[in-house]
DNA sequence: TATTAAAGTCAACACTTGTACACTTATATT
DNA sequence: AATATAAGTGTACAAGTGTTGACTTTAATA
C-alpha cells in the first residue's frame, strides 16, 4: 500500500542529517579568525586541517570559502537577534533598562564572543560580499529596534525617520561597547566594571535627550 | 605616478626614486586595500609588483609587512590629527557647530578615504600589533576631544571621568558615520545628505541631554 | 538486502608565496 | 675622482595554495 497515486512521491526524502562536519568547518572558521587572521587570508587547506579533513571534503558543503563567510554571517546574526528578544522584556524606569540592556550585551558578547568577534572583524574589512551581507543584518537589527522604541510612550510622537535615526545611534553605541569588550581579553573584572558603567552612562545621556527633542522633519 | 619610461637596452636602467619608493609602497598598499582585501591577505609580491619593484627590494624599506601596517596606522592618524585640529576652531551655536563637524567629517572622510577605510577595516581585523597600534591612536583622538570639550561653558562642572564618557560616545558615534560615508562609493547625493542630516540629528540629540545630566560618580 | 547519493580520500596540477644570497647601479659624501 | 652606502635586480628554493578528477566508504531509503 505505499504506492499512493500521487505522483510526486519521487521526492526522496532523505533525512542523513548527519551532516556534523558543515558545523565543525564553520566552528572551525570562527576559532582560527579569533586568533590573528581575517576572513580572506584563512586559507581552505588550513580550515579543513583543523577540523581533520582532507582538503577537497570541503566542497562537499561549500561551493568556497565566500559562501561559508555568508554561512557565518547568517549564522552570527540568528544569535544577535535573539539578544535584542531577550531586552524587548525588560520594563521598569529607563536606567533598570539601561542596566539590564548592558549586562545583558555584556554577557551574551562573552558567550558568543566567536560570533560577535567575526562580525566586528568583517563588518568593514575584506571580502565585499560578507560585508553587504553584516551591513544588511545590521540594518535589520535596526529597523526591529525602532519598532520597539515606537511602544515607549515618550516616543509616541516622534516620526519614523527619527525613530530609525535613535535606533541607529543606540545600535552604533552598543556596537562599540561590544566591540570594547571583546578586546579586553583577560578577565579584568575591574575594567569590565569600569567599561559597563561608561556604557550605562552613554545610553543615559542619549535618552537624558529625547524628552527635549523637537524634530526639524518637514523642514 | 611617475611611471618609467622602461626602454630597456641590454643592461637594466635602473630609475632613480630617491627614497620615495617607501611612499609608493605605502599609497600602494593602501589602494590595494581599498579594493577588496584586508592587511593580512595582501602579499609582499603583490604589492611590490603592483609599486613596479622586485620583491626583494620591499626590505629596503620596511622588515615585514607588519611593519608596514604600522607606518600605515601613523600615518593614517597624522592626517586625522588635523581633521580634529580643524574642527576645534568651530565657533557659535551647537547647531552650527555640529553642522560644521559633520560636513568636516563627510569632507575628510572622502578627501582622505585611503587612510579612513583602513584604519576602519583593520581596527578590528587581522593583525594583532596594527589593531592595537589603532586603539592606541582613538584614545589619544578620544583624549583630545575630552580636553577641548572641557572649554565649553556648560561643560565646566563635569568630571573628567564624565568627560571622557562624553568624548567616547562621540568619538564612536563620528567614527560610525565615517564608516557609513565610506561605505556608500557612488557618489549619491541625495543619499549623502540624508546620512548627514541623520548625523547631525544624532550628535544634537547628544547633546540635547548635556544640561540634564546629573553624575553618579562619587556616590 | 540492494541501491544510491552523500561524504570522504588520494594524487596531481600549475601557481603563488616569503625570504636568502650574491650581484649591480645610482647617489651623496669625502 | 674615489668611494661608501642606499636602493634595486635576478636567481633560487622550499613550502603553501585552490581546484580537478577518479576513486572508496558509509549510511539511509526503497
Amino acid at each position: 500500500m505505499t504506492k499512493p497515486s500521487r505522483s510526486s512521491d519521487r521526492r526522496v526524502r532523505r533525512v542523513s542529517r548527519r551532516g556534523d562536519t558543515r558545523q565543525e568547518l564553520l566552528l572551525g572558521a570562527l576559532k582560527l579568525l579569533d586568533a590573528d587572521k581575517s576572513l580572506d587570508s584563512l586559507s581552505l587547506r588550513e580550515l579543513t586541517r583543523h577540523v581533520g579533513i582532507v582538503p577537497t571534503a570541503f566542497y562537499r558543503h561549500f561551493p568556497g570559502m565566500d559562501e561559508l563567510g555568508l554561512a557565518l554571517v547568517e549564522e552570527s546574526f540568528r544569535v544577535m537577534r535573539k539578544i535584542f528578544a531577550e531586552v524587548r522584556n525588560d520594563t521598569g524606569s529607563t536606567d533598570k533598562i539601561i542596566a539590564g540592556v548592558v549586562k545583558s550585551l555584556v554577557t551574551h558578547a562573552r558567550k558568543n564572543r566567536l560570533h560577535f568577534r567575526f562580525v566586528a572583524s568583517e563588518r568593514y574589512g575584506g571580502n565585499a560580499g560578507v560585508r553587504e551581507a553584516i551591513r544588511n543584518g545590521m540594518r535589520l537589527l535596526q529597523g526591529e529596534l525602532a519598532l520597539e522604541l515606537a511602544r515607549f510612550p515618550f516616543l509616541q510622537e516622534w516620526s519614523a525617520a527619527d525613530l530609525q535615526m535613535l535606533a541607529a545611534l543606540l545600535v552604533n553605541s552598543m556596537t562599540s561597547i561590544a566591540e570594547e569588550i571583546l578586546e579586553q581579553r583577560g578577565a579584568d573584572k575591574y575594567a569590565e566594571r569600569e567599561l559597563m558603567e561608561t556604557a550605562e552612562k552613554q545610553l543615559r545621556l542619549i535618552v537624558l535627550g529625547i524628552p527635549h527633542w523637537r524634530s526639524a522633519d518637514a523642514s
